[in-house]
DNA sequence: ACCAATAGTTGACATAGATCAAAGCGGTGG
DNA sequence: CCACCGCTTTGATCTATGTCAACTATTGGT
């Protein structure tokens, strides 16, 4: 949980040095020179949101581009009879926006308490042309996430409602394990960001079909539930089984 | 790779110079100064590659990174039992390969004749970090990549089978459109460079389904075949009423 | 403490698309 | 010219998942 103060409002939170940031070494200004950092520290401002919030509406205008410091946010495309397909997730370190272009393509909403760190667009993208360590940091973080957009589609177009679920868990249980710098193996215990529909809108499932086979995997005793929202895994490598994928992917 | 030389095999074509190439204005090297394109010109060289072909497997150790000048190309990925995905199509202009990493992640085909424009890795990636075209190019290339398997993973996740055939006929008459600079509309002719099961995989279906689907367009007037492959569109938006989204997509 | 609201579960039933099977249709090589 | 092969179409049936609906559990407000 984080800083918000009043009620249901976006806050603009005190602006932490680069020096002391967590994300320092993983997120957009991971290669920046210390003159660099300097000149971020100047167009960058954080930004927190509860919750539940909506960030961005698909269409809006984005006068910022932007590092997930902590919580996890999700990208969601609607399509015009409601139908939902959630096409990204951000964590921590992870970039919102597009350089070159000021209009958000998807919406963007909070799932879990969210602080970002804001940076100017103007001023953002002329250091991108000056200097080479954001843009080339940049396209490497988007050529991972192309890779694992690609391996979202495998999901999508061809594995099983088990199959999708026990992936998803695998996806999650592996970013905290990341986030401690381990890899998971036997007992991994993590608390759910998303509920059962959020979870239904990134696989391409209905929320009761994601419920019943919550529900399977637990008879089976692939997994066990403590409350609603934290999942117990008493060998991962045997989630990692369900999935149908070899176990080598990332 | 990959060097062989003999009857269905991958030929070295003759090296015609960036000045002329038809790819020249939207591949990699569209923001290359002169100087650069020299020293593109002495790190290239072309291949071909028939219709069918192979042109990595997954796992494999590739040592160019390429532009495709002419013909289509297919990403797709395997599941352990047999299942498949094709997770990208790569058309005239498009980019194959990671800068930073040598080994393919998915299996590269040759759907129709296919001429591509390779780089030998090494001064490629050299020439990345001294000058900041390429780079920056790529970048923006990759942006548009990542919208579009994000459109894509729409289709996979909520689409029905007769939205995703009429989504991909779209999507094919765009893209011929965008090679002779126009905006389909009204009366579109082009054919098809899938097979039905090439199509399945690229939409998540079975080839049935897809057969299904056609003849039921066909049916109903959105399209008209002539042969196997040669799709007439009476009506563009027509069409576009039947993809599920609303027209104003990329 | 209770109520209302939100999230999740479970059941009964419907259906889109998969699966299994057979047959048509062009091409190509003998 | 025929036989074969890859591709496609079409039909009959099956099934995983969606839909509709009722019920339970949890949470936060008054």
């Amino acid at each position: 949980m984080t800083a918000h103060s009043d009620l249901h409002a976006t806050l603009r939170a005190p602006n932490p040095g680069c020096g002391e940031c967590a994300i320092r070494h993983r997120a957009v200004c991971a290669r920046s020179t210390p003159d660099e950092l300097d000149q971020l520290e100047r167009m960058k401002y954080y930004r927190s949101f509860p919750a539940g919030q909506q960030v961005i509406w698909a269409g809006d205008r984005m006068d910022f581009l932007a590092s997930v410091v902590s919580g996890v946010a999700t990208l969601t495309q609607t399509m015009e009879d409601g139908r939902r397909q959630m096409i990204g997730l951000l964590q921590p370190s992870d970039f919102l926006g597009r350089p070159g272009r000021a209009v958000a393509g998807y919406d963007v909403t909070a799932v879990t308490d969210l602080v970002m760190c804001c940076f100017r667009r103007k001023p953002f993208e002329e250091m991108m042309l000056a200097t080479p360590n954001v843009g080339q940091r940049l396209l490497e973080m988007t050529l991972d996430e192309l890779d694992s957009a690609r391996e979202w589609m495998v999901l999508l177009g061809r594995k099983t409602a088990r199959e999708k679920i026990a992936s998803l868990l695998a996806i999650i249980a592996r970013r905290d394990a990341r986030l401690a710098l381990a890899e998971p193996s036997g007992r991994v215990v993590f608390d759910l960001p998303l509920t059962r529909e959020e979870m239904a809108d990134y696989l391409g499932l209905t929320l009761e079909t994601v419920s019943r086979q919550m529900s399977a995997l637990r008879k089976d005793g692939v997994i066990a539930l403590d409350g609603k929202r934290t999942v117990v895994i008493a060998d991962f490598d045997r989630l990692v089984e369900q999935t149908g994928d070899d176990g080598a992917e990332a």
